[in-house]
DNA sequence: CTAATCTCAGCAGAACTGAAATTG
DNA sequence: CCAATTTCAGTTTTGCTGAGATTA
């Protein structure tokens, strides 16, 4: 239409072949993936993550599930309250702490859940469906290294978690 | 201090070891060490993106660039103008089509950008410091063709760049 | 008249900051 | 009085949309 296209080789192999700028690509493409097949159970990449963090641990505090999610503590809140609207989760006051809230995973929400699975790995299935088994697991084991790398003692854990 | 920290292995696997989050970590981490990298020079990867196609191909139209660097035609006005307050390049309106301007690089635009160069392979070097060289062609290969898989024929080359 | 180029003004999503209210 | 939890209001950053003015 206006600008581009039908020449994306016209990009600097300078540019082209930075791996930071590989992983900036490659991490845009995979968040399309994954927020359009979630979208086919009105769901999103964060209600998966507090999903799968309650199957794992149990009933949380919404700290707790920060914590175990990588879901800032002040985006929680609309998520929960998200969860709560389609009723796959219940929030309740701790009668042991009434600061806090206690959210459970409700039968509705484990049986969300496995479709969630299912959605999410399609979309992981697409976006590594260039490459073999052995080069999937490689990619997953390298790129493994290097977040553990950097993000181990970050200032609070830093931004990330999609 | 607040939530977290000091406890990174409350992720479930299943999060963790997710490729699009991986992917979203180690870019978010690339983003942090290119960009804390250029800021040394007063620079930002868009006026690197936009050097090296100038140092590439030579002068060229805004439009041109815009398709040889994939920053988005409406945010090059701003990248040009940071470039030309600093005096790396030029921008002189196309005598032979005066709808265009032609970015040309100043010779103190070249030298800026040897200098970007060193600074930006630190920041490649910092970012896969813990892998060994075959490991980081592998990932660099293996991104390549993840990109290469979804980018090409995409609408007008989607959003990215970064 | 249609299309391309440059420019600007503003939107949308995502993560983060700071602080208030409540409770320990 | 201090600390932790939940919540809200607002900022920042980034890429994008839409439209106006100019020229082909």
């Amino acid at each position: 239409m206006t600008t581009d296209d039908g020449d994306r080789s016209a990009l600097p192999a300078r540019l082209r072949d930075l791996p930071s700028r590989l992983l900036s690509q490659a991490s845009t493409h995979a968040q399309r993936l994954v927020a359009e097949g979630l979208s086919g159970a009105d769901a999103r990449k964060w209600h998966y993550a507090a999903l799968v963090a309650l199957d794992e641990f149990g009933p949380a505090s919404q700290a707790d599930l920060s914590g175990r999610t990588g879901i800032h503590r002040s985006d929680l809140v609309a998520v929960i309250n998200e969860l709560a609207e389609r009723e796959l989760v219940e929030r309740t006051p701790d009668p042991a702490d009434r600061r806090r809230n206690v959210v459970t995973l409700t039968p509705l929400g484990r049986r969300r859940l496995r479709r969630l699975e299912q959605l999410l790995a399609a979309a992981q299935e697409e976006l590594l469906s260039p490459l073999s088994t052995p080069e999937r697991e490689q990619l997953t084991r390298l790129l493994g290294r290097l977040v553990a790398h950097h993000a181990p003692s970050g200032p609070t854990m830093g931004a990330d978690g999609r």
